[in-house]
RNA sequence: GGGUUGGUAGCUCAAUGGUAGAGCAGUGGCCUUUUAAGCCAUUGGUUGUGGGUUCGACUCCCACCCAACCCA
C-alpha cells in the first residue's frame, strides 16, 4: 500500500532518485561537495563596471529558480540570502562534459558557478560562468514558477517552500528581522541592556491571561510557560540593572485568529528615573526610528489603502473623554451597572451580563473605539482596575499614569509609571487575586520590600508593529511558523526505488 | 464553539449526474542573449477521509479531518 503511494504520487521523486544514482555511478558526491561563495546576489551586481572592463571573478551559490535551457546556452536564476541572481552557462564556456551534466540540474537544485559579469542584451546584470558545479541536489520539485504558492495551509506548514518562491513573502519576513534588529539597535543606543528571563516558572504573571502549563518532571511540579516579562525585569531594576529589555516570546493560552496567535513576541523595556511620560517619548522615537529603518517610510500602506502616518506628533486622548464620546453619553461613568448593560445593547455591543462595571466600559473601547483609532493615539489615565501594577493619577485617583498606544485598530503598546510601592502592590494584587491568593508571586513583592527605583516601563507587541509596518492583513504572515493544528501524517515514502 | 467558503496531477486551476482536463513542472527531441523563453512529442489521478443514494458520483446526501474568512 505505501509502497504503491510511493510510485503513484513521487513520480517526480523518482526521476530525481534515477538522477542522484546516475551522479554516484559518475563519481560526483550530490550532497557533500562545498563551494566558494566569494559575493552574493547582490554584492556580485556591485561588482560590475559600466562600460568597461569586467575581469573580476566572482563566485555565487545559490538554489535553482529559472531554469532555461537553449540547446547550447543557458540561463538560469538563483537565490541566495540576498536575493537572486541570472547566470548564464554555456557548453563553450564550461566544456561539453560539464554542459551535459549542467543540463541535468533540476529546479531546486543548489548550485555554485564563478564567471565574471556582462549585460545582456536586455540589460540585466548576469555572471557568465566558466565553472558550475552542482553542490546539492533537491529530491522534491518546487511550487510553480508564476502563480507561487498559494494554499495557505502549505504556506503555513511548508513556510520554507512560500519563502523560495513568494518573492513578497520573503520580503515581508525580512522586514521583520530587520525590525527586530532595530529595535535592539534603538535600544542599545539608549544605554538598555537586554537580559534573558525565564520561561517556565511556577506563577505566571505579569499580565491577565490563561497560562499553557507544562510539568518539570525533576521537580515533580506543574510550571506554567509566561504571560509576560513585566514582573522578572523590575526583579532587575531591583538588583540594579536601571535600563533593561527583553525581547522575547510569550505564551498565552487563548483563541487564534487573524490577529491573535497563542506564541507571540513581545518588548518590554523598563527605564528608573522616568515614568509613563518619558516612555510616551521613548515609544514614538523608537517606532518611528524602526518604521524609517526597516521600512524606509514613516507613511504606512494598510491593506485596504487606508494610509498610516507616523511622523510628526501623535494625538494625545483621555480613556473617559474617548468613552464618552463613543457612547454620546455625557454621564456614562455615573451610570448603574444595569443602565449600561442596557446602553450597550443598544450600541450592538454584546456583553456578558456578569460583567464587573469597568470591563462594560472597556467592551465599549475594545469594540467602539480601539478599531476606528487608525492614526496613532496615546490612550491615557485609564481606570485604576484595568491594570494592578501601575502608579495612581495624583489628581484622580481613579485613573492610573498609563498610556496605551493604539495605532491600525490595535493596541500596539501599553507602557506605565511603575508602581514601586510594596504595600500598595501587594494590596492591588489582593484585590485582583480574589479568592485566588496562591497565585500572587510574593517573591516578586518581596523583591519590591528591598526597594526598587521609580520607573517607567513599556510593553510592545512585536507582530501587532510587524502587521502595522508591513501592511499585512493577517498576524500568520508576519510569523514563520503560525501555530497550527498538527497533521496526522501517513507512512512516509522514502527509501523505496 | 457557531456560520460561510474551500480541499481534483508536484504547483495553479477547469470539469453541475454520463469516458477526469489545461497551463506550468517532469520525460524525449530542436534551439548560443532568455525574462512566465519558444517549437514538436509525451508521462502523470484512490478527485481530503469514511459511509450512503444511483444503472452510473469530482458532482447529490450524512459524518469526520484540515485550512481560510466572519462571529463568539
Amino acid at each position: 500500500m505505501a509502497k504503491q503511494e510511493t510510485e503513484n504520487t513521487s513520480d517526480l521523486y523518482a526521476v530525481r532518485l534515477q538522477k542522484l544514482e546516475k551522479l554516484r555511478e559518475d563519481g560526483i558526491n550530490p550532497f557533500s561537495e562545498n563551494c566558494k561563495q566569494s559575493h552574493t546576489s547582490k554584492t556580485a551586481v556591485e561588482e560590475y563596471v559600466e562600460d568597461g572592463e569586467n575581469t573580476q571573478l566572482v563566485s555565487v551559490a545559490g538554489r535553482v529558480v529559472v531554469f532555461r535551457v537553449m540547446g547550447k546556452a543557458s540561463f538560469v536564476k538563483i537565490l541566495d540570502r540576498d536575493g537572486k541572481i541570472q547566470l548564464y552557462v554555456t557548453r563553450d564556456e564550461v566544456g561539453v562534459e560539464n554542459y551535459q551534466r549542467f543540463k541535468k540540474f533540476d529546479l531546486g537544485d543548489f548550485i555554485g558557478v564563478t564567471g565574471t559579469l556582462f549585460k545582456t542584451k536586455t540589460g540585466e546584470i548576469t555572471v557568465r560562468a566558466h565553472s558550475v558545479k552542482l553542490v546539492s541536489k533537491a529530491l522534491r520539485p518546487l511550487p510553480e514558477k508564476w502563480h507561487g504558492l498559494v494554499d495557505s495551509d502549505q504556506i503555513y506548514r511548508q513556510r520554507y517552500l512560500d519563502l523560495i518562491v513568494n518573492d513578497e513573502s520573503r520580503n515581508r519576513f525580512n522586514q521583520r528581522f530587520k525590525i527586530l534588529k532595530e529595535i535592539r539597535k534603538f535600544l542599545w543606543n539608549r544605554d538598555y541592556t537586554e537580559v534573558e528571563t525565564p520561561m517556565m516558572t511556577s506563577i505566571a504573571g505579569g499580565a491577565a491571561a490563561r497560562p499553557f502549563t507544562t510539568h518539570f518532571n525533576a521537580l515533580d511540579c506543574d510550571f506554567n510557560m509566561r504571560i509576560a516579562l513585566e514582573l522578572y525585569l523590575k526583579r532587575m531594576l531591583v538588583g540594579g540593572y536601571d535600563r533593561v529589555f527583553e525581547l522575547g516570546r510569550v505564551f498565552r493560552n487563548e483563541g487564534l485568529s487573524r490577529r491573535h496567535n497563542p506564541e507571540f513576541t513581545m518588548l518590554e523595556a523598563y527605564e528608573a528615573y522616568t515614568d509613563f511620560r518619558g516612555m510616551m517619548d521613548m515609544t514614538k522615537g523608537l517606532i518611528q526610528q524602526v518604521a524609517k529603518e526597516a521600512i524606509g517610510s514613516l507613511t504606512i500602506d494598510r491593506y485596504d489603502g487606508q494610509k498610516i502616518e507616523l511622523s510628526g506628533d501623535w494625538r494625545e486622548a483621555k480613556y473617559k473623554d474617548l468613552v464618552i464620546a463613543a457612547t454620546q453619553d455625557e454621564n456614562w461613568f455615573s451610570l448603574s451597572r444595569e443602565d449600561k448593560l442596557n446602553a450597550c445593547h443598544k450600541m450592538d455591543i454584546e456583553v456578558d451580563g456578569s460583567l464587573e462595571d469597568f470591563e462594560i466600559t472597556n467592551n465599549v473601547f475594545e469594540k467602539k473605539i480601539e478599531p476606528g483609532l487608525i492614526q496613532p493615539t496615546f490612550v491615557t489615565h485609564i481606570p485604576k482596575e484595568l491594570c494592578p501594577l501601575a502608579k495612581i493619577t495624583a489628581s484622580d485617583e481613579s485613573t492610573i499614569d498609563v498610556f496605551e498606544l493604539c495605532i491600525n485598530g490595535q493596541e500596539i503598546a501599553p507602557a506605565y509609571s511603575e508602581q514601586n510601592d510594596p504595600l500598595l502592590q501587594r494590596k492591588m494584587f489582593e484585590i485582583q487575586a480574589g479568592e485566588e491568593v496562591q497565585n500572587i508571586d510574593e517573591d516578586f513583592l518581596l523583591a519590591m520590600e528591598y526597594g526598587m527605583p521609580p520607573a517607567g516601563g513599556m510593553g510592545l507587541g512585536v507582530d501587532r508593529l510587524t502587521i502595522l509596518l508591513t501592511g499585512a492583513s493577517s498576524i500568520r504572515d508576519t510569523i514563520l511558523f503560525p501555530s497550527l493544528k498538527p497533521q496526522i501524517h501517513e507512512e512516509s515514502e522514502a527509501s523505496e526505488s
